[in-house]
DNA sequence: GCGGGTTCTGGACTTTTTGTCCAGTCTGGA
DNA sequence: TCCAGACTGGACAAAAAGTCCAGAACCCGC
């Protein structure tokens, strides 16, 4: 099953049109490459995303692993390119009429660009270093301790020598995060404060009971 | 100092230009707040996020207590709104031409949008079905069902007729979760299971000791 | 339909946390 | 020095969290 006239394999010819339609459809950012299962070669490849060409081996060494038995469609699955580049990729086993497997699609899509620019928009207007709170959910006192500290640092008032508002500023903040939702909370809240536990809710019921004060 | 003709504060006669500049810029979530730090209450607001309006009390009791001698821009820093929208803030002190602080200007901007937004473009052509926890924020009681819910899917098996391991499955998530380090959690979940609270207890304290029945 | 084992229930009860109160102490300023 | 406001420690009441258990319900093989 060598090439047909002036190398334009049959099997090019009947794809080519689906690949190519992908391939203008996703842009720049993905390849779609058909392999020769029998060969292990590259048959044709549409925006090649590095320089492979026609003839040239897969590097998919596990095109034959394919199990026959299973679906056709495989992935999507991860990929990484030598130049870090992150990819998902999706193949599939393409049968002829006589339903005999006759080559492999692959779609590589390249989610570096996608992934700066959702980079880009969670940056923007963020705060500080960004996720304060990796931790967090688990440890919720890290989450006292982190609104804290944050207030802390905005007014450079160490937790001893806060004022009457300070306390009230940071018990806002605390309660808003809902912070005393969760169990046990309170008395924790009163250590990190140097204060007892009396005035944590004291101040507490000061602050969810404007009504009574205006 | 007063309000001069029909209740404008110069003030805000003064300021507004620049805030709603600002406000029409960020378009649809950025709120702009003008604060009177005498009387720690809202003397103007644009593009109002919550309920707020002229008059109320600002519920930055810490207002009066920036430091003269700092910088008078603060920020930015990340504020949790009580609905779980995350904000953005910066505030600036703003002096009147005889250099004495007149007014408090805050911008809040609501990352949410953004944050939704990156989390759509990240999860574009994303390989495995990344965020095994969507929303983990403010209401556990939306986690709850969460959990529930996805299990439900997993296993094709409503909460009527679930077995006891789909009991001990879902309450193994949901302690993993730290669902339980909430108060009043625990009713919750039992209602949501169709159980009582006394299985719950019982389920989960054969969950968390393993150890003396093997 | 009939045991018989397992699981769940409702409610009583104990323990732990939460929230309230108050008399006494501390502190900073007039 | 005295006063007023703020904090403390501890007592106490109220509310959740957990435990327990006798009986009901359920499931399953017979």
């Amino acid at each position: 099953m060598g090439n047909v006239e002036e190398g334009r394999d049959p099997r090019v010819a009947m794809w080519a049109p689906v690949c190519q339609a992908v391939a203008l459809l996703l842009g720049p950012y993905a390849e779609v490459v058909l392999h020769d299962p029998e060969t292990d070669r590259v048959l044709e490849i549409w925006n090649p995303m590095t320089s492979r060409g026609p003839g040239d081996p897969s590097l998919l060494g596990e095109l034959d692993e394919l199990d026959p038995s299973a679906r056709d469609v495989y992935g999507p699955y991860e990929k990484l390119l030598a130049d870090g580049r992150r990819l998902t990729s999706v193949s599939a086993v393409l049968r002829d009429t006589r339903d005999r497997p006759s080559a492999v699609l692959c779609i590589n899509l390249d989610r570096t660009p996608l992934e700066q620019a959702a980079a880009v928009l969670s940056a923007f207007g963020a705060p500080t270093v960004q996720r304060p709170e990796p931790l967090f959910e688990q440890d919720w006192s890290e989450r006292i301790q982190h609104v804290i500290g944050t207030y802390v640092r905005e007014t450079g008032r160490p937790v001893e020598r806060m004022t009457r508002q300070d306390r009230l500023a940071v018990l806002g903040r605390l309660d808003e995060a809902r912070v005393f939702a969760v169990r046990r909370a309170a008395p924790v809240v009163a250590g990190a404060l140097r204060v007892s536990r009396s005035t944590v809710y004291g101040l507490l019921a000061e602050l969810r009971a404007p009504s009574a004060k205006d």
